[in-house]
DNA sequence: AATAATTAGGTGTAAATACACTCGGTTGAT
DNA sequence: ATCAACCGAGTGTATTTACACCTAATTATT
């Protein structure tokens, strides 16, 4: 039976494994999140924090729940992530009605970090979107938040 | 000129930064990548690590550089992900001609782990692109590699 | 009213990500 | 041959991600 043998994997096909759609998708993560990052040097804000604040800026207070379903993020990954904004004092956190709730709000230093931000990111959402095609993003977001809808409770 | 005043950003569209390109994709990534790990849950790999294996299984050895290269990663992201592969002997590392170059081989266990993980992967590649469509993941897929060229070294 | 089930949220642990910096080896210019 | 420039790779630090598990509060069931 030769269980010590390993299996011979080059018979198959790297354009397999290539077109996995997760790959695909966090390289593309990757690539474009340094596009923004770069851009965003000399902020206050990373882009994961820019877009916790840019809900913040529209809706607010908010429960850590109902902010984590906005932005498509684990719960417990949004906890980990306020804590920058907390401890910089870009956000506060205040108590419910609901006792276990707690609310996220802006504060005023948070909205001239965001403000301060703003100008930047727009400089790479518009360069990128330019160099893209407005009508050809459109439709890729399009199809971004199908995926999302095919990947979520997908069982 | 009242400096200590928040800027009034309510009078921003949410729209502008709710279209931002980082977000969504960054959203895309995290929803597709929980859809691939609920797949992989009892494989040996996670989705990352899935992915630098069968680079490997095409392409042995390889110099760390060139496999970031690769799979568009940061060389020292993939230094921090090649550890647990070295930890649990899915990969070997081993001196280049160049004696600063170190290369990257999969071992028989790490071989063995990619063919244990491959058929759990290939359910969930197949379940999403049925669901999403052949066709229109080809392009999706093209649209996502001209995101990836026009982000990588944009200034 | 007592208890079970559900819900909001945090923590332990581990992986993934990347910038700034460092070190040693290699190459190129003088 | 020397020295500067460059290149391959690792580490310190910090953020982002998420599962399993825990606690406390609320709601539903009996």
């Amino acid at each position: 039976m030769n269980s010590t043998t390993s299996p011979d994997l080059r018979a198959l096909d790297l354009s397999e494994t290539a077109n996995c759609a997760c790959f695909n998708v966090r390289k593309t993560a990757r690539s474009i999140t340094q596009y923004y990052a770069s851009f965003l040097a000399n902020s206050p804000l990373k882009e994961t924090q820019f877009s916790i604040l840019s809900v913040l800026t529209q809706t607010e207070p908010l429960p850590i729940g109902k902010l984590a379903e906005i932005l498509l993020m684990e719960r417990t990954t949004l906890t980990r992530n306020l804590k920058p904004l907390i401890l910089r004092d870009f956000i506060s956190i205040s108590p419910g009605k609901d006792k276990r709730s707690r609310l996220v709000s802006l504060t005023n230093t948070g909205s001239k970090a965001f403000a301060e931000t703003l100008p930047q990111w727009q400089k790479a959402q518009k360069n990128l979107i330019a160099k893209f095609g407005k009508v050809k993003w459109a439709l890729l977001r399009k199809q971004l938040t199908t995926l999302q809808s095919l990947t979520i409770d997908p069982m």
